[in-house]
DNA sequence: GACTTTTCTGAGAATAACCTGATAAAAGGT
DNA sequence: ACCTTTTATCAGGTTATTCTCAGAAAAGTC
């Protein structure tokens, strides 16, 4: 039925570019699953043509290419006329200033390696400054929870709650499907980078930690567990 | 001469991929029975063969071929432009991240020893996510007991009854089939492991559970034992 | 009604799933 | 360099679930 996550993402083409076929693969099938056209190259030869054949809504551009690099090609296709936001993929290492320096306007970027629920939040957050489109909103409100996705705040019933970074993820992964058992698997795709080697133990834990910020301030508890299953965020009890 | 649980899901073409002929024949059997077209191959090199030429809606690829294993097949696959989602299987003990990192986009896995229902209900779940065909609803609603299975819920006359896995699974299976006796070797099959070692006691026990909780609930008994032949349950009570 | 067969159900042991506190390593801030 | 926060792993305790079995109950047969 609907994707997961963003439903109304519909029309939005993505420009993927990057040498790595694994990761060109990630995100075209992440990406098409969330509801975006996707269109991947693997060098920046290919990337110029294809942002200007393409139209894409936005770019996702590796910072390193075999045949130029990530500012070279932005450069070049800046130069055309094409104002697609960019957001990049830079690597842990990559010196920030260049980075920083680069991206103005619309533009962003995103470390290797990233997680896809970080892939998608980006995405909406550039598009949302851009174009307004008709992406997902910055809050999200469902039951007695809160969570404001620019101030990257939660609100448990007016209570401000102090989330760490991934107790942040993991809630808002959570809200973003209420109602809809999530298997740990799944979880632990989205909300950790792709490159994370434990098993699903942590996102018990994750949840462990949650609940127990969440739990005091809520009349229900919010993150029920379906034992053999997975785990849901349940928005409105039903007797 | 029916299907069981998918009377719809006629041209959907299954592509099966596993070196066990047993398996191979299982999932052959039971698929076609349920209406799918099947096409079924042993190793890797046929069944890149096979995802080309047949043109598969979806493909059920075990990991461990003798030839080259499943994530070869897939990235193979892809590299032609076949989008055809993958639902690997997989030994209980495989390296874990290595699937979870393919099985971001439609993909999905289950690991062996499966059960034929879970089988269908993962293929149902894909094809809706992908393809919005008109596939298995998320909501199953047959008499007076609704079963939600995003949520993993069911609610007898608008009362939240709390099932186990295996029971949530036995009463999808009777509910798929309504006015229809199954035969306790029947549901076995169906909702069972394919290599449960007992009897079909079992199934005797399960709906037991199931009658304990539902009778509660319901007018009508929805559970009916048709005495040397199965069980049945029923929707509008029939004479 | 008496007998046989089949089904139902309660009890219990074994197992699996889950929760949580402790802890160590890593990251981040001052 | 120090302290704090955060992340990740692990093991013990706890609870839910699975499965089997045996006796009770029900249905069918003569």
């Amino acid at each position: 039925m609907n994707s997961l996550q963003n439903p109304s993402e519909d029309g939005i083409k993505v420009l993927i570019v990057d040498d790595e076929p694994s990761i060109r693969d990630l995100l075209t099938r992440h990406l098409r699953f969330e509801g975006f056209r996707t269109h991947a190259v693997g060098n920046g030869h290919d990337a110029v043509d294809a942002a200007e054949k393409g139209e894409p809504d936005i770019i996702l551009l590796d910072v390193m290419l075999p045949d130029m690099s990530g500012f070279s090609v932005t450069k070049k296709i800046r130069s055309m006329g094409i104002t697609a936001p960019v957001l990049f993929l830079t690597a842990r290492d990559e010196t920030e200033d260049k980075i920083t320096g680069l991206t103005v306007g619309g533009d962003d970027y995103v470390t290797k390696p990233f997680s896809l629920a970080e892939i998608v939040a980006r995405i909406q957050a550039i598009l949302r400054r851009t174009k307004a489109a008709e992406s997902q909103d910055a809050v999200l409100e469902v039951g007695e929870v809160r969570i404001n996705n620019d101030a990257h705040e939660v609100y448990a019933n007016g209570t401000l709650v102090d989330l760490s970074p991934t107790e942040y993820n993991l809630l808002h992964f959570l809200m973003s499907n209420p109602n809809q058992v999530l298997k740990k698997e799944q979880i632990l795709n989205h909300v950790w980078d792709y490159d994370f080697g434990g098993n699903t133990a942590i996102v018990e834990s994750y949840v462990s930690y949650l609940r127990r910020k969440l739990d005091a301030l809520t009349v229900e508890p919010v993150i029920i567990t379906k034992r053999g299953v997975g785990y849901m965020y349940r928005s409105t009890k039903k007797a």
